[in-house]
DNA sequence: CTCTCGATTAAACAGTTGTTTAATACGACT
DNA sequence: AGTCGTATTAAACAACTGTTTAATCGAGAG
């Protein structure tokens, strides 16, 4: 028999998307099993209990994240302000539109959302180096060195905005109009925002720092009377 | 009987924490009532279900979040500078705590995360009007009228700042090293950067939209080539 | 006292869960 | 053919779920 087609891959295979959609307690290994086609005991047979075959879930998953939107790569005269739009433009094709959000991606936010020991290698392999290249990006936007916890800070903002359109997103749906739903969350009108927001913010950071140091003394001022 | 210790009492303060921390489906009715020394039969008696026990819980963690952290009441004078930094400040109180997070706030965490149906009802009596709130906010700090698309924008851009230091608290600790930890999350040092960084988009936002567009010339070039 | 009625209780209920069992089917080998 | 070992099956299992039931309690009213 074809390895793809066996009863055990066929039971993994099926396991992702529901384990990812529902979590682990939610899935049942009854719709799991209906979703292989196989008998309701095999995942005790081949995977000795329900955890297992989760864990090895999660393993398929990672092996499988395809880089399927892989980095551009950037020649040495492209803009910054081209890179961070491509890079946001990027960010929000990944996470964004729940419905191309392939299982294997899904399963991993899972997991992110309540970080394990596991948690901490896909961090080191896979989040450091997408938001290194967004730091560096913000380093070519500003025309000051910065200081790490600033960069730092400029890259959580940044980052920020673009998990909010998946993160809140049920929420969003039900503040604004369903007629005009669509249009929040197109994917073009979402980067330019998002970029220029964020180009703007960068741009004028030093002159408000200023500005806002003397805010800061007017609000302790009122807070005194 | 005093209403504090009043049996439906009970069963509401004692649900709230296990919702927090299990989610609704996997909080059980036996746990609840265990933990708040009841019948078991107590929360159909007077929720009439548990999902109506939910949502009260979830009514209730809303308020009692609001009280806890209330809007300041500004005089006609306040900046707006003023008025956008205490905003976020507020919203910072009132979600992102590093090391213990209240059940309230992880219970509302939850509803943004995965609506239910005690979502609408949140949505329109406590999101809905903090939005406005910091819409109104917005509208004062720029000179020129914005067009509805552009406001939410840019609210939504500010609350996806804020939200992502609860959201993403397990990876950013991951991110950043440990001994400087606290400071990312120190709520003055975020306060400031927020506010700052929201700012100064704001105030640039206007320049840079027609840079941007000659950008996107430029980009459109290079993909040409 | 008795009566009443809401509050509380233990028990039972019906449904779903993950897991196990025992029987059967099937193919490879001698 | 017969035998062995694995794969697959339907059924049963025990534990747990939310909910309902019917009995009991307990305090106030007549």
């Amino acid at each position: 028999m074809n390895r793809d087609e066996s009863t055990k891959n066929r039971v993994l295979l099926a396991a992702g998307p529901i384990f990812a959609r529902k979590g682990f307690a939610q899935a049942t290994v009854r719709e799991i099993c209906d979703a292989a086609n196989v008998n309701l005991a095999s995942i005790n047979y081949y995977f000795g209990d329900k955890q297992r075959l989760y864990i090895e879930t999660v393993i398929l998953a990672r092996e499988q994240r395809a880089e399927q939107f892989p980095f551009p790569s950037w020649s040495d005269e492209t803009l910054p302000e081209v890179k961070l739009k491509e890079f946001v433009g990027l960010m929000l094709r990944r996470v964004v539109v729940m419905q191309t959000v392939p299982w294997q991606v899904g399963l991993l936010m899972r997991e992110i959302l309540k970080p394990t020991e596991a948690c901490q290698q896909l961090v080191e392999e896979y989040f450091r180096p997408i938001f290194e290249r967004l730091l560096r990006i913000v380093d070519e936007l500003v025309d000051r060195p910065l200081t790490t916890l600033q960069r730092t800070q400029i890259g959580f903002s940044i980052i920020g905005q673009c998990l909010h359109y998946r993160f809140s997103a049920g929420v969003i749906s039900m503040m604004v109009e369903e007629k005009r739903r669509q249009e929040y969350f197109d994917l073009e009108n979402l980067t330019n925002h998002i970029t220029e927001f964020s180009i703007a913010a960068i741009r004028n950071l030093h002159d408000i720092e200023a500005a806002q140091a003397e805010t800061t003394a007017v609000s302790a001022r009122e807070t005194d009377k």
